[in-house]
DNA sequence: TTGGAGTCAATAGG
DNA sequence: CCTATTGACTCCAA
């Protein structure tokens, strides 16, 4: 059922009016109780300053946004809502992944159920533990998942547990890592070539700026200096990160690689080099096309241009069989 | 259901 | 204190 934050008794006629009003007058982003859309619109609020919102709005020649602002907090303070961050009302909602993978404690404060309970439960408590704390990830895991992500732009969902698994993270952290450097990737790429495009005549593979520096470290994913490490090169597109011995045949050597979480460290310096230590896979395509290079900059650039066609390759590919029936035989 | 785009917000560094 | 970075999130389209 969808509860609102308001789930209590107190949530009277009154509160419901008064959110509705303020999604009705002001588009305020609130994501408490779902909507009526047959409830009339706003009274008058009891015990404040007689005027709804919406009436101030409609009395007033011009937005007087200082006392649509303080009519608003009057309301969220009224149901003890001021001090929550939009953010928060859902957190609780939407960690059916995170749930899944309890497992790995990390350094998480409190449960997402148990803030949900609180929530709904207690609305009345101010709980500035409900603030969920940031994960920051770990260079090496960061390395980590710059090569996974060299190997597949695209990573399927067991490939993605498979990562979170052995990074010791949430599969959500994991799946939003990827999302978030898709698109940061994809836009530094235009970015870049809207520069080359504007082509101020120097040469552009070497031409100073992101690419030179925080972009080669934050987003092509491709700053080590393994670019030209020998992997046999060419025709084994599909196979890295996922098929490396230590994933697929843990048996060897990848098994005791990764301490568990209980040691409360997660892992560092050389496991994950050993896991993930495969050079990049560009595709076969892309190697053909984008022989070595010795130039660090221009192997910057390559490897980002690299990795999106990679990407671009992983479309075609799913777009021309949805199955993808090599991909995960390992 | 998945991925992209846009955004928020925590954190680090200058 | 300000800005950049980046993990998390929402919304929307395919």
């Amino acid at each position: 059922a969808p509860e609102s934050p308001l789930s209590s008794a107190e949530e009277s006629v009154k509160s419901q009016q008064e959110e509705q009003m303020c999604r009705a007058s002001i588009q305020e982003p609130s994501e408490t109780s779902e909507s009526q859309p047959g409830t009339p619109l706003p009274l008058p609020l009891p015990g404040h300053s007689g005027l709804s919102i919406q009436e101030m709005v409609a009395m007033s020649p011009e937005l007087d946004t200082y006392a649509i602002t303080k009519k608003v907090k009057e309301v969220l303070t009224d149901n003890n809502l001021a001090y929550m961050k939009r953010r928060h009302s859902s957190i609780g909602e939407s960690h059916s992944l995170e749930t899944a993978l309890s497992g790995s404690d990390l350094t998480q404060g409190a449960s997402p159920q148990n803030l949900s309970q609180q929530h709904q439960q207690q609305p009345q408590q101010q709980q500035p533990q409900l603030k969920k704390p940031r994960v920051v990830l770990a260079p090496e895991e960061k390395e980590a998942l710059k090569r996974a992500y060299q190997q597949k732009p695209y990573p399927s969902p067991k490939t993605i547990e498979e990562l979170a698994s052995q990074l010791n993270l949430k599969t959500s952290t994991v799946i939003n890592w990827f999302h978030n450097y898709r698109s940061r990737i994809r836009r530094e790429l235009f970015i870049e070539e809207i520069q080359a495009a504007a082509g101020e005549g120097g040469s552009p593979s070497t031409r100073p700026g992101k690419s030179g520096g925080e972009g080669d470290n934050s987003c092509d994913g491709t700053e080590s200096d393994s670019t030209a490490e020998g992997r046999p090169s060419g025709t084994e597109e599909r196979k890295g990160l996922l098929e490396s011995p230590s994933l697929s045949h843990r048996d060897e050597e990848g098994e005791a690689e990764f301490p568990s979480a209980s040691g409360s460290s997660r892992p560092r310096g050389g496991i994950i080099d050993s896991l993930f230590g495969i050079p990049e896979s560009i595709s076969a395509a892309t190697t053909a096309a984008t022989p070595p290079c010795r130039n660090p900059k221009d192997s910057s650039l390559r490897k980002k241009k690299a990795a999106n066609l990679n990407n671009i390759i992983h479309r075609l590919e799913k777009a021309a069989n949805r199955d993808e029936p090599h991909e995960w035989e390992f």
